[in-house]
DNA sequence: TAAAAAATACATTTTATCAGGTATTGTTCT
DNA sequence: AGAACAATACCTGATAAAATGTATTTTTTA
C-alpha cells in the first residue's frame, strides 16, 4: 500500500476549494482528508488528526493565513504549508515564508504550476508560482519599497487620527499623557516626512498601512 | 432533446474556473461551452458562437468585468451575465447592474447559493448572493448614503489638503484669498460633519471621492 | 547581555485650524 | 425672472497642531 500525503485545504470560497480538490484528485500520492473555510476549524482538526500538507488561502476571516501558518508551524513544524492568494504583495509573501511557509502560489497559476509546486514542496523545497517569483524579485530596485512601517502604538494613534480625534482625545482613549501622544504624532510625521496629519492619513490609506 | 443554456465562464484563476465547472455540472440544463481567462478572448468568442449565460469575474486583466459587461450587453442584450468577485463594494455592484448585469455573487457563497442565483437569473430575475445583499442594503438604510458630493472647487481644495498643503499654500496655488479657502474648508467639513481635515481625508479616500 | 527600538513623558513657542457670523457676486436650473 | 447653489471674501476668538529640544523606562532583538 502506498503512503499518501494527507492534505487539507483551507479557503473561505467554496468554489476555490472545489477547484483545488479537482486539481489534486489528479495527483495520486495526495489524499484530501478534509476542507475548511476558516483557520479556527483547521487548528482544532490538526490537534486530533494526522496532516502532511496544508493549502491555505492567506485572506481568511478571523485569523489571517500568515498568523495561522506561524501558529501551526510552532506546534507542527513537519506539516508542509503552501499559501495562496489572488493578488499579492512582496512583504506578505516574505512574511509568510518567514513564519515557516513552504511555498506561495497565486491563484491565477496554471494547473501545471500548481501541481509542480505541490510536488516540489512535499519534497522539501520552498516553492513559488511564476508570478510570485516576479513579484518578490522586482520591487527592491525602486525606492518605493523600504517604507519603515508603523509600530503598534503608532498605528493605534494613526487610526484614531484618521477618525478625527484630537491629541487630547487620543490620550484619553489610550490612557496616555497628552505629551506622549504629541511625541508619537511627531515621530510618525517625521518618519514619513509628512507636513501634517492630512497628508499622513492620505499616505497611509493609499499604502494600506491603516488596518 | 432538451435545450441547454450555453454557458461561458470568464475568470483569470484556473482553479476558480474548475470549481465553477464542477458546480455547474450538477445542473442539467446548463452546458458549459467554453472557459476564458480574459475578456478579450470572450468578446471574440461571442461574435461567432451562441451564448446564453456568462459567469464572469469582475477583476480581470486588461478589461475589467464592469466594462466587459457593458460592451457585451450593448451588442447582445439577451445574454444573461452574472458577476463574481471575492470582496466587493456597494458602488461596484451597482455599476455592474447599471451596465446590464443580471446578478452578482460573492465567491464565498455556498454551492446552493450559486445554483439558486444562476437558476433565478436565467428565469429573468436580478440576483444577489446573501453577502452581496447585505452589502448593498446596509448603507442605504443609514444616512451614510445620500452623500452630497464635492463641488469642483471643493474637490480642488480637498485634493491639495490631502497633499499636506496649508490654507495659505492652497490660496497661493489657486490664486484665491486665504479667507476664501478657509470658507471652503469649513463648508466641506460641515457638509460631511467631519471634525477635522484628517477625518475628512480618510472619509473622502475611503469613498473614492478624491481624484 | 548589550544594543537598538519603542513607548513613555515634560515644556515652550510659533503657527494653523476651527467655529461663529456675515455678505457680495456669479452660475445654473426651472 | 426667481430660486438655489457655488464661489468669492472679510473678521475674530478659542483651540489645536507643528516645530524643537530633552530624557527615562520598557521591550525587543541581535
Amino acid at each position: 500500500m502506498i503512503m499518501k500525503y494527507k492534505t487539507v485545504i483551507v479557503d473561505d470560497h467554496p468554489i476555490v476549494i472545489s477547484g483545488i480538490s479537482g486539481l489534486l484528485s489528479d495527483l495520486d500520492n495526495i489524499e484530501i482528508v478534509d476542507k475548511f473555510e476558516s483557520g479556527i476549524a483547521l487548528l482544532d482538526y490538526i490537534e486530533d488528526n494526522k496532516v502532511d500538507l496544508i493549502l491555505m488561502d492567506i485572506f481568511l476571516p478571523v485569523i489571517n493565513g500568515v498568523d495561522l501558518c506561524k501558529t501551526i508551524k510552532q506546534k507542527h513544524p513537519r506539516i508542509v504549508i503552501i499559501g495562496m492568494s489572488s493578488q499579492s504583495e512582496r512583504s506578505l509573501v516574505m512574511q509568510f515564508i518567514q513564519n515557516g511557509g513552504n511555498g506561495y502560489i497565486l491563484k491565477n497559476a496554471s494547473f501545471d504550476e500548481f501541481k509542480e509546486c505541490i510536488y516540489k514542496a512535499i519534497e522539501g523545497e520552498i516553492v513559488f508560482s511564476e508570478e510570485v517569483k516576479t513579484i518578490i524579485s522586482q520591487p527592491l530596485s525602486e525606492d518605493l519599497e523600504r517604507i519603515p512601517g508603523l509600530s503598534r502604538r503608532e498605528r493605534d494613534i494613526a487610526l484614531l487620527l484618521s477618525q478625527g480625534k484630537s491629541t487630547q482625545e487620543i490620550a484619553d482613549d489610550l490612557f496616555l499623557s497628552f505629551l506622549t501622544v504629541q511625541t508619537h504624532r511627531r515621530n510618525i510625521l517625521q518618519k514619513y516626512k509628512m507636513k501634517n496629519v492630512a497628508e499622513l492619513i492620505a499616505f497611509l490609506l493609499k499604502n494600506n498601512m491603516l488596518n
